[in-house]
RNA sequence: GGAGGGAUGGGUGAGUGGACGAAACCGCCGGUCUUGAAAACCGGUGAGCCGCAGGGCUCCGUGGGUUCAAAUCCCACUCCCUCCGCCA
């Protein structure tokens, strides 16, 4: 949620800003609500003194004249009615502004560049792409001939685009979660968080998947509960209406959950194999800072993530997104992208925003400053670290070799217990 | 699922219709004392909205209601705790 006073003060450099988003975002409703809000709530609040006036006046007149105590007390049901139906329309009003403020996305920081999805900066490049001198296979192909997911099983128990993994393409994927999650844990100073997978409608509010991007949830009816789509959700809500001490700050957790997201329209060659599920695992970061450190904190983040790519020898890049190609609730974000040599480009393993205040704002998050003063609201940062489903299928392609066996990385074949999949002994 | 209890400021917690934005304690900030710190003592210290300001207004889990007036009375809901039942 952006800050009503900020729109007021600057209405023209906020939609500036936000056009570089989206050039069709207005602000006019919302200035003339805000307009209307303020006239009714002085109207209310004068109502109101004279109400508290003439109550104090009505108990100072205990056994008093009864005539003037009559008449005030006539006076006084009038005030009352007229101060109800002046409420009554300063709900509706705060109810459409709170509304419409809360359809605005982000404003995009100054660093990030102006331009289309397409247009993203690629920042670096790390490692080779892998050379073969055969054709690589795709990673659904080496899984099912290796034994390792059963697509076919998984969709007659559910449906399209849910992965069952099996044998020792479940003993991978679990092995990858654990292990990240204990590189984030030793190494880089989080607190592990295994939270709920579901959750209730405010904490997707805060987040920011609702109000606008509710069909991508999944819904339990019954419970007025949500499917955790990212980790993100449940991490932001963590402090929700809380002042933090700012000794307390930085906040680093790390949390392993699934991901539910329904996926609603078509993406072509992405709906094969892993790319595009409507489930996956994921290790997600995520701090609370206080502003000033916020960016460096991106880095920070960054960088994390990427010690996770590098540790796999996996070869990558890392991408600045634009102002258009931003998600909603973040101010500035850098994606991390794997390459898959069956389809001969990189993937989004990785995003990492951050939010500012955003978050913060709709969730009342805030902090004590050390130096004194009023709490502050604290700025979030998230960022995968990072998806597994397309970090199994990069595994899988990077290193697969002619005989569509995959020798996995040291870090994996400790873990494993065995260099390659698919060599003798292998369960099936 | 059944029965009961509860939700108050950064924290614990008192407060059952009119001077209560709210006692007390803890925490935090400032001061006295001290070479310095601790302890002790003194003072200050909730959040937010409107306004240039004086100031006004709101907020005691959430939403409704009663009343001239609600933290306090009534109704509904949410969450937490205890006990019973069921269950991995």
């Amino acid at each position: 949620m952006l800050d009503l006073k900020a729109i007021r003060s600057d209405p023209e450099g906020v939609l500036a800003r936000l056009r570089r988003r989206d050039p069709t975002l207005d602000l006019g409703p919302i200035l003339a609500l805000d307009e209307e809000r303020r006239e009714l709530q002085k109207r209310v609040d004068d109502l109101r003194r004279r109400q508290n006036e003439g109550s104090e006046r009505l108990a100072s007149l205990k056994g008093g004249n009864p005539a003037e105590r009559e008449a005030l007390l006539a006076e006084m049901k009038d005030l009352a009615a007229d101060r109800k139906a002046a409420e009554e329309r300063l709900a509706q009003v705060e109810q459409e502004l709170e509304a419409r403020l809360l359809e605005l996305p982000n404003l995009p920081h100054d660093s990030v560049p102006s331009g289309t999805k397409e247009e993203k900066i690629v920042l670096r490049t790390v490692g080779e792409p892998p050379k073969f001198d055969f054709p690589p296979r795709h990673h659904l192909e080496l899984a099912r001939n290796l034994g390792l997911l059963d697509m076919d099983r998984a969709a007659k128990t559910t449906g399209a685009r849910f992965p069952m993994y099996v044998g020792q393409g479940a003993r991978l994927e679990l092995a990858l979660i654990r292990w990240m999650l204990e590189l984030h844990a030793a190494e880089h100073g989080y607190t592990p968080v295994l939270p709920p997978y579901l959750a209730n409608r405010t904490s997707f509010f805060v987040s920011g998947q609702l109000p606008k991007f509710g069909d991508e949830l999944y819904h339990c009816p019954t419970d007025e509960l949500f499917l955790n789509p990212t980790a993100e959700s449940l991490l932001a809500n963590l402090h929700r209406d809380e002042v933090l001490e700012e000794s307390q700050l930085p906040l680093k957790y790390a949390a392993f959950t699934p991901c539910f997201r329904r996926e609603a329209g078509t993406y072509g060659e992405e709906q094969r194999g892993l790319i595009r599920m409507h489930q996956f695992h994921k290790v997600e970061l995520f701090h609370y800072t206080v502003p000033e450190r916020s960016y460096a904190a991106l880095d920070e983040l960054v960088g994390h993530a990427e010690a996770v790519l590098t540790k796999l020898g996996l070869h990558y890049r890392v991408s600045l997104l634009t102002a258009q190609d931003l998600a909603y609730q973040s101010a500035k974000t850098i994606d991390l992208e794997v390459w898959l040599p069956a389809q001969g480009r990189y993937y989004e393993v990785s995003s990492c925003s951050n939010c500012e205040d955003f978050q913060a704002r709709r969730g009342n998050i805030r902090y004590r400053p050390q130096a004194g003063g009023k709490p502050r609201f604290v700025h979030t940062l998230n960022g995968s670290g990072v998806a597994t489903s397309r970090l199994f299928a990069a595994i899988l392609e990077q290193n697969q070799d002619p005989q569509g066996r995959v020798v996995l990385p040291p870090v994996l074949a400790e873990l494993l217990g065995q260099e390659v999949l698919g060599s003798a002994g292998n369960p099936r």
